[in-house]
DNA sequence: AATGAATGAGTATTCATTCAT
DNA sequence: TATGAATGAATACTCATTCAT
């Protein structure tokens, strides 16, 4: 039953039994994982590797990986809102709405392709867990409150819209996406609804 | 309490050696798992039991799962943008445009939320699988190419992202979303780009 | 929706430094957990949780879980058999006999389904474990020398076999037992040898 | 992730890809392994080992290892009842019957220490699996109907539990029993009841 | 051509036990 | 002295894939 007769020692991992933070740190590698390899393959191991903690220790800090999952994704989508609101923070003008929302598309507004790519994986995940939709709304409507600050709620759904449809097509798409184009884009969704024919 | 037990196949099926069919079959039934359980869950055997096929069918039938997987989603996609395309036709006026996008977030327009679920699902694949990304590069052409029978490139790419991101609110939403602010929302993106200051 | 998570304790237990009867108490629960879930799924988290004590408690008091179920069982078998003894103290006739055995038969006795299941467990474990067949031996000796205050050997031998064999079918029966065969059957068991043929 | 440096092969077990009976003879291990190392300690490994297959084998045939469970005891306990019957088939006398009781108490009837603490395994696990009760019931009634062929029902219950009891003794007794003894008091057992004092 | 049987690699999870604090 | 944190070994189970028939 036992064919091992080599040395005892197989990879002595240095024994760090006092690690405060441990459970955070994996929650980040979790997310590392998920932006690597997808929600599908975020497993026990993979993460426990990315994080450099024994398997035995995932279950220790987290009940089951539905719940590690669930974990990260809430902190993900936190971070992601706080950004979120920290980047509008400053905007005063019509111009500065245009530019921070095309900030947000092009990942000049401290969230990145990866982020984006985890944030996808949540939306997806959300579809089949209802206990990841409750993050997937309070994001939504995190952000969707942030424009509220400058727009109707009409064109806040639209822009919300179209930064989600933006980035996603910029992350799938092989070609870079014209910075100049999205500005446009955006700039025309905030142009003030024409008083139509009224004045005819 | 649970007296089916044995190998996986109780039920003896009838033997159905000529089925030509087959192979197309087991695409839907993939399809309909995707869309069910997400591409996370879709193993051989469930496709298997949904198809009402052998499980031996499968690899006989489908060089690998991943193989399946992108048979099955270049099917979708191939089917989407044949539907796409055929929305469109009709199309006469602003108006015809504006209510044609409309339908086609409000899934009346031949593809509903399951379609558009697994359209996500090939997304997040995408991005990970190369050789999924040829099939959504398409799908994404070809979606473009019909707008842009009836708007600019930048409006066109306005009106995509637009389309992908409200759907994907819609379908991640548990309140009922308003047609009308949907028409709204469309009809503004097609607003001719106002020739700049000749107001003035 | 479940947010109970994080390492096993959630709830941080109020500090309890001194606890002199603590161990008596582990003892006691880890016969609750085996009357409960079997002897099979005797684990220290389980009797910590019902004994409500920490974890590391569990071998800083008993060397090993094999030692903490030998030890449970001891004091059971203990108990077992005092309550035997003190039942029988009272016994003066032969219907006092009938009656007695038969209380025991039918949980009458201090020793209810409960008890005997941990009996019926101890013996299983005995089955395999040595260190625990002087605990059985030890209760079987003190059971049978009680009966021997009243019958021959070969009598007690009989009526030992009897209440182990009837409460097991008692145990194991889903109808319930008539108390009046049960005691016809042990009248009968205690019938005087018949001075045989002395009738003819 | 792969410190395998060793040469290929580890243990190249002959190939037996054709193997019909495979589920039987595993069901005939899973009962080795019960009587050996006890319900408690009977794992998929175990049994695999001792069926000689593979592990992955073993869920392939047996939906879990519960399943496994019932089924090797529901093969046991059938077959320990016609052993029971067929071992009173030639019983005609009342010497006969006493000898035929004796004789299963002590492992001449077919069944010897390592089916009945299979039995003893069997009933542990039915007083707390719903789903082996049926098994124990079954059994229970075929074994009384037995002996009600020849005796009254109390007799037949007394008788049973007689059984039960002696064997259970024996098994877990270090000191031999004497066979004499069991013939005694099965004898008595089998005593016709006294026309209680109506002579009188 | 078609498939049921088979299997090895991998998965989440449990848990006795150790030990730094 | 007491304990929360930690971990490696083991567990049941899943599944893509292979292949003899």
């Amino acid at each position: 039953m036992d064919d091992d007769t080599g040395p005892v020692t197989t990879v002595p991992r240095p024994v760090r039994r006092y690690d405060p933070q441990r459970a955070e740190r994996i929650l980040e590698a979790t997310l590392d994982v998920i932006a690597e390899h997808g929600v599908a393959n975020t497993t026990h191991r993979l993460v426990a590797a990315a994080a450099d903690v024994p398997l035995g220790s995932m279950t220790y800090h987290f009940r089951s990986l539905a719940d590690l999952r669930a974990q990260a994704f809430r902190r993900h989508a936190e971070r992601m809102a706080a950004t979120y609101e920290a980047h509008f923070r400053g905007v005063r003008s019509a111009g500065d709405l245009v530019e921070a929302v095309t900030d947000l598309v092009h990942g000049d507004a401290g969230a990145d392709d990866r982020d984006w790519a985890i944030a996808y994986e949540l939306y997806l995940a959300a579809l089949r867990d209802p206990a990841l939709r409750e993050v997937t709304e309070s994001w939504m409507r995190r952000s969707r409150s942030v424009l509220e600050r400058f727009v109707d709620p009409t064109t806040s759904r639209a822009l919300d819209a179209l930064v989600e449809g933006l980035v996603m097509h910029k992350i799938l798409s092989t070609r870079p996406v014209s910075r100049a184009q999205t500005r446009e884009i955006v700039a025309r969704a905030l142009r003030p609804t024409a008083p139509r024919e009224t004045s005819a």
